[in-house]
DNA sequence: TCGTGGTTACAAAAAGGTGCGTAATTTACT
DNA sequence: AGTAAATTACGCACCTTTTTGTAACCACGA
């Protein structure tokens, strides 16, 4: 189903968690276990095609595990797995890094400086 | 154009590094200074315009530096900031977490076969 | 004229949003 | 009591938006 035929590993992951969805989604289920409609809240700009193919996508990662259970109105539960767990502090540093990053690196764009990334053509 | 003012550090960085591009080319940087023509021969299949607007963007990141030199057929030279030295071994890192989890996640519902997306992970 | 690093305009492709349909049971209304 | 509506977690089809590719052009000096 995936096929991620692999040249490096970095480009596999940065494959699964490219994207705005993937840190969000593995950032609230640290939380805990969440229902499908408990996403939706936690982050109410996903539209659920996106959300379901995004879980999917993380099921099929094995950074999220999907429990089905029987019964109406049907309920799903999305948890971490352990690999997922292991995942959140990398992530987290890559938050950090890029906090100091920006607080040290004089560069356009980044601090309290200003925002728009204009793309002037050429400021040399 | 695209406002990176963003409530979560985590992602920002996603917004930088995600897509397939970022992460190789912080990848052939780590070699060494590189000439644009140098990474569109380390990865042939990056257009030139993509390879513009990512190193641009790795620039506004304060990830890649551009030094661009007078002279004849016009020289520009490409290289990692000491931030963006920083940030491989966190990117490494994913790639290790991905090997591990890959190797030993074989998550329920996929393919048993395929689970073993076996790389040998030559770099570095 | 070539080659470098880059821009722009247009086209193609991919990503994403919207809304409808579905399942089996409970509740709501008449 | 009987029918309709609502519920949850999606799949699917259609349409819009964003991203990426293609190609042509620019500047300069050998």
């Amino acid at each position: 189903m995936k096929s991620l035929v692999s040249r490096c590993p970095i480009e596999e992951v940065m494959q699964i968690l490219s994207g705005r969805w993937p840190t969000l989604l593995i950032y609230y289920l640290k939380q805990g276990t969440k229902r499908f409609s408990d996403l939706r809240r936690d982050n109410p700009t996903i539209s659920h095609k996106m959300l379901t193919l995004e879980l999917r996508k993380l099921e099929d990662a094995g950074i999220v595990e999907r429990t089905e259970f029987e019964g109406y109105p049907l309920r799903v539960e999305y948890q971490l797995t352990p690999a997922g767990h292991r995942l959140v502090p990398l992530i987290d540093a890559l938050g950090d890094w890029w906090e100091t990053t920006s607080d040290t690196s004089p560069h356009p764009g980044s601090t309290d400086a200003e925002a728009a990334v204009s793309n002037t053509a050429s400021r040399d």
